[in-house]
DNA sequence: TTGCTATATTGGTATAGACCACCGAACCAC
DNA sequence: GTGGTTCGGTGGTCTATACCAATATAGCAA
């Protein structure tokens, strides 16, 4: 099973193997996987080798350990939330939501000055401001402001961000690739405005979310303001203490 | 230097004592830390046991390994701090605040459903609840609700919550280390019980927050809800495409 | 000066063996 | 039935040893 003239570790070929089993679904939540005197039994490495592979694997969140008792498969990770760098049509969909838009203004404005410091440009720059309620299954869930800066920004104006997601006109017509974004995150009470397109009561709570988004060169292409409704959005979010 | 007798396991021993030198700043970030050999010769213990100490500060993001150059004393992390897994403590530490704590309640009780599903266990478990008011320069932040279930919980009865971090007595004395957490973070109208205690007005907003925290082994051992003032307090995060 | 080589040191991998605390189940005595 | 004990299995800790690949340095040769 394992290849010991490989240039590859034991305990990470050993890893690569348990993973696939996860993966794959042979073994299942919950389950207990073999200890590490059978893997050293079985697959001819001494206990330390079967051990650290299992130790790093319930570091990563894969398995869990339990001292007198074995070692187990862990409940599934969240994969989506806030960890991974998604759009709002993604967002729904692992959600298993039918995701929509509609278009409240697409313009060629001057950025607001807290917009400019995010996109770190001079507020006499010319961008495109996108305004758009977003829908899960019919409903309104969120009203996104959007602020795009990029070379050739205003061939935006004529595009279509009823039907298509803003992340994929990016990546498909003008190449740009969101890698790494800032959000902040805090609650408020909702604007009259917001009240009225939202659809919820006056002095309803929303989620207010700021962020900015860099391509993959590390420079700032969009700055975002949304209001979640508070009663039908939860933010998820994975923490790790390493890395 | 390194008690034998104690029923400190040495590694963790060693991490300790490494960890003080890095805090109090005799260690400066860039420095070199001694070798394994060095640590296993000076502390009379093998090197598989100094390597295990070097490891875990290393995952933990104090130290640096470069093989065939040596162990270092790393960088104090930027960047990555915002999807850090922290407590309160930490928050507000990093946000250049005091942090502060008062106990509402501290006892022994079964957990409600909900809780004792984030923690696997089952309701008639004995568990430990902490109602902690999280202070921030004196003024009140957040009302915290912690579910605690690990071997020896109780013990936790006789801790004193108000000068000490959670994760630090948890650290120190029960030799749990928070790894991972998984949050939901949703916006809602306080309650009455939160509106006094939080001292702010009716109906104002906050930040929900519930955590399922998990050890270095990956079992669950905490499930917090907290509310956090909205008009005080934001949670930042950072997405990365990758991974 | 430049480039090579030998050497010592570092962390990484791997083995074999030992003892401990903890857990669960089977068993036994009351 | 209840409450102990015993026992086998599990992960946790620890030792001692060995070899490897990468690195830094000192010394030597072109």
């Amino acid at each position: 099973m394992l290849d010991k003239s490989s240039p590859l570790p034991l305990y990470f070929q050993l890893k690569e193997l348990l993973r696939e089993k996860i993966a794959s679904g042979e073994w299942q939540p919950g389950d207990m996987v073999p200890s590490e005197r059978e893997l050293s039994e079985q697959y001819y490495i001494s206990r330390m080798t079967a051990r650290q592979a299992l130790r790093e694997l319930a570091t990563e969140g894969l398995l869990r350990r339990e001292p007198g008792r074995g070692t187990f498969v862990a409940e599934p990770k969240i994969e989506h939330g806030l960890t991974r760098l998604t759009g709002f049509t993604e967002d729904m969909q692992a959600r298993g939501l039918q995701p929509g838009a509609k278009v409240i203004r697409l313009a060629r404005v001057s950025p607001p000055l807290r917009a400019a410091r995010a996109l770190q440009i001079t507020p006499d720059r010319e961008i495109v401001l996108l305004e758009r309620l977003r829908l899960a299954g019919g409903e309104p869930i969120a009203l996104e402001t959007s602020h795009l800066c990029f070379n050739g920004v205003l061939a935006l104006l004529d595009e279509d961000f009823e039907n298509h997601s803003l992340y994929h006109i990016l990546a498909e017509k003008y190449h740009i690739t969101p890698a790494r974004a800032v959000q902040k995150i805090g609650a408020d009470l909702c604007s009259q405005r917001e009240q009225e397109l939202l659809q919820i009561p006056e002095g309803a709570p929303v989620l207010r979310n700021k962020r900015i988004t860099y391509d993959q060169w590390g420079r700032p292409f969009e700055y975002t303001e949304s209001a979640y409704r508070g009663d039908r959005y939860v933010f998820q979010a994975e923490l790790s203490a390493f890395q």
